[in-house]
DNA sequence: ATTGTTTTTTATCATTTGTTAATGGCAATC
DNA sequence: GATTGCCATTAACAAATGATAAAAAACAAT
């Protein structure tokens, strides 16, 4: 096995191991991308076919709102995986965008073929299965946060969750995440270090 | 086909209309659940097992938060499905309660039994993965919102979303599904009397 | 090192939302 | 018809957050 198909082997046994066996069927799809800082690489309303692991880097989620403001949806950390395919694209039409926070390489793999993997193996079905459940709970988490924490309280429980982040990215992704002004941020970060 | 199950198989076409053939599949598995006013009919972190189809009434999903709270997540109109399954339990238990907000009538099918038509029938995967993607597209709709918007645009698109809810439900739902509290609710109702 | 650009912080003021408590409406029950 | 409990509204004040502008800091490119 090669050290970047090992990678992906570990992202996916970290969620749900699965035996090598198994692992092979999907060995053979996986392909390799990189993406420099700043590029948007699944673009909303475009078409898009893949699932993808994160083997280095950053990178979100977000959508336009009416102001022409990005609003980050979720950050991706590395040696983790993007919102399944199914969840982010409709008739393989990607209704997100997704863009590199850091220089970013991915491993992808061609959806379709993944989902007639799914169909044919428990293993990987479970697998993908738990991948669709915690993108569930994550986002039931935030919602939670955003209808009942103060901004404070879900700046305490982003910097629990994503440590790192909030010195290597620009705040204004930060600030849409939690539902902020970046100028709100900023107070509450001053307020915090007491 | 009985006229309960010909109300399950319309709401089933309106999401991803089937062929009577594969509905035949579906239909051996319907059961038929009544629910009054105020039952939380799903608790969380109990066992469930089942998919369920609205047939009339109104319900919610929610949770609580570290104060007592009830937080709405979702409300489920008559003709709709609950959040599948797959999304809502880990292992069988359940991460959300579900309320009736009017007496309920439900039907409902073994989760398992479902899985496996899906995974043999095309039509019924379709069907499936129809249901996730409203679901999610939903969940990052409402995310959007309590990002982006005020809370007096929040409940403007929800009045274009739930139009009957106002006047059938306690507003003290409403609030928790907006991310504000009845109080400000109240408000700014008076506020949108102009 | 210097310049120009972007990001973050700070300040001021306006607005929104929360908290607490009081009030009024409505339905169920006695 | 009085009582009770529940829900929605209102009021007064406090706290949180937003908008705008300006200053400071960080960063990038040369």
């Amino acid at each position: 096995m090669t050290k970047l198909n090992k990678k992906v082997k570990n992202i996916i046994d970290k969620i749900y191991p699965i035996s090598e066996k198994s692992f092979q069927e999907i060995e053979r799809l996986i392909e390799f991308e990189t993406f420099k800082k700043g590029e948007t690489f699944i673009q909303k309303n475009k078409r898009n076919k893949k699932e993808y692991f994160v083997l280095s880097g950053v990178c979100k989620s977000y959508l336009i709102n009416p102001d022409g403001n990005e609003i980050t949806l979720s950050f991706f950390l590395e040696k983790s995986i993007l919102s399944p395919y199914s969840i982010r694209t409709s008739k393989n039409i990607s209704n997100q965008y997704f863009k590199a926070l850091t220089d970013l390489e991915l491993s992808s793999i061609n959806a379709k073929e993944f989902e007639t993997l799914m169909i044919e193996n428990i293993e990987i079905r479970n697998f993908a299965n738990t991948v669709l459940q915690n993108e569930l709970i994550s986002k039931v988490e935030k919602e939670i946060g955003l209808a009942s924490l103060t901004a404070k309280e879900r700046l305490i429980e982003f910097r629990k969750k994503y440590r790192v982040l909030e010195n290597i990215i620009p705040h204004t992704d930060i600030a849409s995440y939690l539902g902020i002004t970046n100028i709100s941020l900023s107070r509450l970060r001053k307020d915090l270090i007491n």
